[in-house]
DNA sequence: CTCAGTGCAAAAGCTTTGCATAATA
DNA sequence: TATTATGCAAAGCTTTTGCACTGAG
């Protein structure tokens, strides 16, 4: 808490009580969250708190560099503390579920991507989407019922 | 012109205009359009079409697998025809313009990702959001100018 | 002729904005 | 006290949906 208030402060931000719920609500959450996880965490505690407050701070927070947004599939934006080691995400199209793993993808495109070597490829804008190895399962089974047809 | 009508045909779709024209629109796009800007397309030749008919036919096509869906930074959704090669986006936050590249990525993380392993990555949703030689540039002059104050 | 596809208008998300009020520094 | 941030309500965008009509097969 204390620490999340220095955080703030050292951004040159006013510290306020919702500028600190949302950035503990952030860290607290298991990764990735959007505007209305935050909004419905907080509200639990604090049913006062405004979803408008919650864009224009996440909004204010990605521009100072304080969280990064992400841009999974289908879905609106979510959000994550900026992380400080470089890492990707796997979403699974069919459960949702998201997988980070590490790796430095960056260098290696450097490397050998004539036209990323000039680019600055910035943070971990970068999912990989796909499905888990639960729902392949699922979706085999349910493309063989209907062959069977 | 023939060869898209073939193409919905193979799919077991009814040849309607507006879905030949939506076709052909992504298809002599430079790569990648969004939904609205499909729609300006055609309204030039058929004011007559509707915008959820575009919503609807993309919808389609994207199921049967005859376009991809892209996820690129702030905005909303792009669609580009399915490609036959892999390959992957580079796009500026500055300015907008999105560069193309190939790699086997996809490869390359099975192999040396454990979590990548059991997952079966599809298409090409992959987006690297950064900045591109010219606007980091620019970014460079303005934060050396700011600096002067 | 039948059913899938279309247009239109209306609704449904998600996000942003204007303005008066409240709170920080 | 001077700003900056907030809450509320209203508006804005993109996308989806219901329904009657049209057109492909």
């Amino acid at each position: 808490m204390k620490k999340t208030k220095q955080e703030l402060n050292g951004c040159g931000l006013r510290v306020t009580n919702q500028r600190t719920l949302i950035l503990e609500a952030i860290r607290h959450s298991h990764g990735h969250v959007d505007a209305d996880e935050v909004y419905r965490n907080i509200y639990k505690k604090q049913p006062r708190i405004s979803l408008s407050t919650v864009y224009r701070t996440l909004q204010r927070f990605k521009e100072l560099g304080l969280i990064d947004e992400l841009h999974f599939t289908e879905e609106h934006h979510h959000y994550e503390l900026k992380p400080s080691i470089e890492h990707y995400h796997l979403v699974c199209l069919e459960c949702g579920q998201v997988i980070e793993f590490k790796y430095p993808l960056v260098n290696l495109l450097k490397k050998n991507v004539p036209e990323a070597q000039n680019f600055e490829i910035t943070g971990n804008e970068i999912t990989f989407a796909g499905y888990c190895p639960k729902c392949q399962a699922k979706k085999t089974i349910s493309s063989e019922m209907s062959r069977r047809r």
